[in-house]
DNA sequence: CGCGATTCTGAGAGTTACTGTCATTTCAGT
DNA sequence: ACTGAAATGACAGTAACTCTCAGAATCGCG
C-alpha cells in the first residue's frame, strides 16, 4: 500500500535526499559561522569548514559558490520588493517605503535579533564581506527603483528616481551601521524614522 | 664640480633609483590597463602584466599589492578634503561641498576626460573593482563627515551628519553612474547640480 | 674613485580559493 | 531488487597572493 501524496506532505514532505541536502547546507553554514567567530574569517579555511561539517571541499563548493556566501545568504532583500508591491497605490513612494522598512525590520528583529547583530558585525568587520554586501544592497536598490518607476509610471532610468533610491538606501545603511556600532541597543526603528524625516527635510545642516 | 641641490632639484630632482621606480610603476599600470581593455580584466593574469612590463611577478606585487590596485589608484579623493578645508567657514556644508565638487570635477574632466571615462567604465563593469571602489568612496565619505563635524563643532558620530554624508555620496555616485552610462556625453556638472538640488528639496516624489 | 651599506629584483616554494573531471556511492520510482 | 538520476569525494589544475633568500643595482661617504 503506497502512502498518498497528502500523507507524505505532512509526514516527511521532502524526500530523504532533499532533507539531507538541507541538513548538509545548514551544517556547513553553522560550522562556518562558528569557526569565523572563533578564529576569524580570513584565518578559517574552506578545508577546515568542510572537515568540521564532515564533507569534502568539493561538496562545500557545491553548496556555497564562495566562502563569502556562507555569511551572505540574504533572505531579506527579496522580501522588500514583495512588501513594496503590496503597499496601497495611493501612498507616496516615501510613505510606502517607510512602511515596508518598518514592517520588515520589526519582524526581522523580533525573530532573530542576536543572529542579525552577529552577522552584521561580521559583515562590517571583514572587507570582503562588506564589499559583497554592498553589491547585494545595490542590486536591491536597483530593483526598488524599478518598482517605483512602475508605480509612478516614470521611465526606468529617471535620474531623480535613481537619486531617491540611492539616498534612501544610504540613509538605511547609515541607520544600520549606527545601530550595530552601538551594540544593537538603540531603537532602530526610531533611528530610521529620524533618518527618513531628515532626508525628507532636505538634509539641512 | 658637484651640482648644487638647487640644480639637481630642477634637473633630476630624484635619484636614479626613484626615477626608475616611478617609471616601472607607470609601465606596469599602463600595460595592465591596456591588457584589461584588450582581453578583459579577469582574463588578464598578473603574470601577463608582469611579462608585458618586463618585470617579474614578484616585482609586480611590490608595486601593486593587488591586481585591483592597478586600476584603483585614486588620486582624487584626497583632494576633496583639502579643497573642503579650503572653503570659507561662513558657507554652509552643502554650499561648501557643492563648490568643492564643482571645482574638482571641472579640473578633472578638463585634464583627463577620456581616461576617466575609460577607467570608470572598467570599474563599473568588473564586480571586484566596483566593490573596492565603493570601499574607497566610503572611506572618503567618513573623512568628509569628520571634516564637517569639525567645521560645525558637532560630535564626530552625529547621526544626522553621517546621514547627510551618506546621502551626498549617494547622489554623487548616482550622478557619475548616469554620466558614464550615457557615454560621458551629458553635462556632468549640470547633472550634479540637479541631484544636489533634488536632495536639498527633500527628494520629493 | 672605491667601498660598504642599503635597496631592488628575480627565482622559487608554499598557501588558499576556486574550477573541472570522473568514478563511486546513494537515493527514487517502478 | 533494479535502473536512471543525483550527490559525493578524490584528484588535478589555475591564479592571486605571500615569504624567503641570494644576487645585482644604486647610494652615500671618505
Amino acid at each position: 500500500m503506497s502512502t498518498s501524496p497528502l500523507e507524505r506532505s505532512l509526514e516527511q514532505r521532502l524526500g530523504l535526499r532533499e532533507r539531507k541536502k538541507l541538513k548538509t547546507r545548514r551544517s556547513i553554514q553553522e560550522h562556518a559561522l562558528r569557526l569565523f567567530q572563533e578564529q576569524g574569517y580570513e584565518a578559517t579555511t574552506v578545508e577546515q569548514i568542510a572537515e568540521a561539517a564532515e564533507v569534502s571541499p568539493s561538496t562545500f563548493f557545491r553548496y556555497f559558490p564562495t566562502k563569502e556566501d556562507t555569511v551572505l545568504t540574504d533572505e531579506y532583500d527579496p522580501l522588500i520588493l514583495e512588501a513594496l508591491r503590496g503597499q496601497p497605490a495611493e501612498l507616496s513612494p516615501t510613505e510606502a517605503l517607510r512602511n515596508v522598512l518598518r514592517e520588515l525590520i520589526g519582524e526581522m528583529l523580533a525573530a532573530d535579533r542576536q543572529r542579525i547583530l552577529d552577522r552584521s558585525r561580521l559583515m562590517l568587520a571583514v572587507p570582503a564581506l562588506r564589499a559583497r554586501q554592498w553589491e547585494q544592497t545595490r542590486e536591491t536598490q536597483d530593483r526598488i527603483v524599478e518598482a517605483l518607476a512602475e508605480r509612478l509610471g516614470r521611465p526606468a532610468g529617471d535620474f531623480e528616481l535613481r537619486a531617491f533610491g540611492a539616498a534612501l538606501i544610504a540613509v538605511w545603511e547609515t541607520t544600520l551601521l549606527a545601530w550595530v556600532e552601538n551594540g544593537g541597543e538603540d531603537d532602530i526603528l526610531a533611528l530610521l524614522d529620524h533618518g527618513l524625516d531628515y532626508l525628507a527635510a532636505g538634509c539641512p545642516l
